[in-house]
DNA sequence: GCATTTATTTACGTATGCATTAAATAATCC
DNA sequence: GGATTATTTAATGCATACGTAAATAAATGC
């Protein structure tokens, strides 16, 4: 039943246990780790780890120094926004594609559900569940812009920020607005609307990036 | 002198190699290389060519199949067509960060000479001279706009078509027209005017796109 | 002949070993 | 004692080796 029996290359696993180390914390942003040591800890040899670092590397996620291992990158404010400011413009793009797209209620629904979870959320106050959500919506309307390297570069942005945002959360104000912004998107191209798919969601993302970057601001946060 | 003293490693030898040789088109699009072979013709052993293979695979140059050897990615007018659409909304942002960056004259001196190397490409009708000209003006407005991933990405999109691009250049019409847009985006930037700025980028890189499509679609190269 | 099974080849995935060289430590000089 | 040089340590870059499994060829059954 389960469809992952084909076993995983150790490359592979190397690269998921490594990707969830450190999206949990296991391995803090701005620490070195040895090749050596990772290899022990996955109970490999330093080859596929090699391998693995290679590909988060190229994901932006850490960086190789030679001898001084592998360090997990951190971000900094600026990195924030250079972030937020590519998945703004590519997610406007992909709405306005998604408007052009013709699609049908059904295939809408992921992207009608998101918004109603997200509403669910903000009314149990879970936050977690709403950033769940949060990510559904975005990842999904990205997906109904139909275009595959827009979809690799915002899944790589939203890797690249998905630490710092786990951290801000808690600082946030529950979401009560936003998803006004979600339903106009989500009308907008049920509509056809492209000029306002892409509008009302530019808009959305601008208004976030300048909410973190406040947050950032406020709490001294210069190094997530 | 030369910079590049300090001994490359035999890892970044081979991505560069490897890069040379596919936009030489010694590695055809679409053709399978096994890396035993690869390693042979670098003079090296297997491992350091796996690394750069993964890499060039992160850059989306490649493919790694496993007992298919690595495949040099060919490109269909529909990844063309993603690709600029990509580059139209990252470009056309670093334009507007750009004009509101306030730069000098001095600062914008590098893309100002692009133009008037397009110029000059031009009237003696040098398409090669005038494709030189043309990256370093959308590579130096990148640079401008000041955002690192956006550079990164561009520089990814921009390697992604540039075999595509050195194929279709012979089809062009000689691009007489294009300038008035370089100017336009240049002097927007110079005054300061984001808006003016972003737009004139975005109508330009959308019709190089449309003109594109349209040659691909003519001379029916479904694969490039 | 054709399908099916068995044997062989071969490319890859990954463990291992080692030379190199940067970093750390100890030793020497003034 | 502080600075400089020599020595040791250890992490990497990369070559090599080898088990495994996919692909191919050969052999067998019908």
């Amino acid at each position: 039943m389960d469809g992952n029996v084909k076993q995983m290359s150790n490359t592979q696993r190397a690269v998921e246990e490594l990707r969830r180390m450190i999206f949990a914390g296991e391995l803090g942003a701005g620490t070195d780790h040895l090749e050596s040591e990772l290899a022990d800890r996955l109970n490999m040899s330093r080859t596929p780890v090699r391998e693995a670092a290679l590909m988060l590397e190229a994901q932006g996620l850490v960086e190789m120094r030679p001898r001084k291992g592998l360090r997990v990158l951190s971000l900094s404010p600026s990195d924030m926004r250079d972030i937020y400011d590519v998945l703004t413009e590519l997610e406007s793009l992909s709405a306005a594609n998604a408007a052009r797209a013709n699609y049908s209620d059904e295939d809408l629904s992921t992207l009608a559900k998101a918004i109603n979870d997200m509403d669910d959320a903000v009314n149990c106050e879970d936050l977690e569940a709403w950033a769940i959500a949060d990510d559904q919506f975005h990842s999904e309307l990205v997906r109904l812009g139909q275009n595959s390297r827009v979809q690799a570069i915002a899944a790589m942005m939203v890797d690249q920020v998905r630490r710092a945002r786990a951290m801000t959360l808690q600082f946030r104000p529950l979401p009560m607005k936003s998803n006004e912004d979600h339903r106009g998107v989500l009308e907008a191209i049920r509509a056809g609307n492209t000029d306002e798919a892409h509008q009302i969601h530019h808009a959305h993302r601008k208004h976030a990036k300048e909410m973190l970057l406040q947050i950032l601001d406020k709490y001294r946060l210069l190094h997530l």
